[in-house]
DNA sequence: TCATCACCTGGAGA
DNA sequence: ATCTCCAGGTGAT
């Protein structure tokens, strides 16, 4: 049976989302496998901001854009989001399209905007599983305490949380020398200095890109992130270790310091995402998100699994 | 503008 | 047991 280009995208387009997928493509990290009692065997619950969330483990239909009930999980979920026209445009490339083949489901969410600079300014060369720790020891430390499910949690710390933490408590998250990119953060978004609220709906790519840059902690990779992943900048396409190595190994010479070469500098960072965005398009970060799960997964690379408490346990 | 280098931490492999 | 290497980069020379 022969299949066009575009039944790829239709398909997928017209499919449920996939939770195991989605929660495990490295955009989210406080999110653990767990259950509902009496209502789901199988739950991905996670931390978003204030909030504390539950998705049913695998295909779950994305509610309406405009259900009120559901708001918080429209929004997470991306509702909104025009998946035909998005993964049109996206699988007119050849090894996009294979990737959504291979993960239909997979989606990227809208997060909390301030955990999710935390997150990523906790990520630089570190490993998942440290990220995931000192994330969590931060909401245990500086997050207020919720229940859920009967169960206790600790959501994200407020900015001012963050702002006024001493030496000594963040050390005791384990973040390294990133501690004091954490604080340095919290305090610009707990100052005004920088509004990602007004960032997500007000600017353009380029502008809150720039507003990111002066954060502590935040280069171009992790400002891409958040951009992508919670102030709806769809062309941002995070360029790292795994991206990297997949453009140089499915597109062989086509774009400039792909492929594991020289480290990227700020210039060619930028070169290379213009390259990208020219390439892949408008939504190149939905495209980046395929590629980057088809690739780490092809490697083996771990995900969130095993041990326990994503914040959970007061 | 570019090339080097140091950097906390904890798991995995030698 | 002890050591080295590395993991989703950034910032300072």
């Amino acid at each position: 049976m022969a299949v066009g280009p575009g039944a790829v995208a239709a398909a997928a387009a017209a499919g449920p989302l996939n939770v195991d997928d989605t929660i495990n493509s490295g955009q989210v990290f406080l999110w653990e496998r767990g259950a509902l009692p009496g209502r789901a065997p199988c739950a991905w619950i996670g931390i978003d901001g204030r909030a504390v969330v539950a998705l049913r483990c695998g295909a779950v239909r994305r509610p309406a854009a405009a259900s009120s009930v559901r708001g918080r999980a429209a929004s997470l979920l991306r509702s909104g989001d025009d998946m035909r026209r998005i993964l049109g445009s996206i699988c007119e490339d050849k090894a996009v399209r294979a990737a959504v083949g291979l993960y239909p489901g997979l989606r990227l969410l809208r997060q909390d905007p301030f955990q999710c600079l935390v997150s990523f300014v906790a990520s630089s060369n570190s490993s998942i599983h440290n990220i995931r720790s000192s994330l969590r020891r931060l909401c245990l430390r500086y997050g207020r305490a919720a229940e859920f499910g009967g169960a206790p949690y600790r959501l994200f710390p407020t900015p001012e949380a963050l702002a006024g933490a001493d030496d000594e408590g963040l050390a005791a998250c384990s973040l390294g020398y990133r501690a004091a990119y954490v604080r340095g953060a919290a305090e610009a978004v707990a100052s005004g200095r920088i509004d990602l609220e007004r960032l997500r709906k007000k600017a353009g790519y380029a502008e809150a890109m720039d507003a990111l840059l002066g954060v502590p902690g935040v280069g171009r990779k992790v400002a891409d992130c958040v951009l992508l992943f919670s102030l709806d900048k769809l062309e941002a396409f995070p360029i790292d270790r795994w991206t990297t190595r997949a453009l140089g190994r499915l597109y062989p010479g086509a774009f400039s310091a792909a492929g594991g070469g020289p480290s990227l500098t700020p210039r060619r960072y930028e070169r290379l995402h213009d390259e990208i965005v020219g390439h892949f398009g408008p939504y190149a970060g939905y495209a980046q998100q395929f590629l980057f799960k088809a690739e780490r997964d092809g490697a083996g690379g771990r995900w969130l699994g095993e041990e326990g408490g994503a914040g959970s346990q007061g």
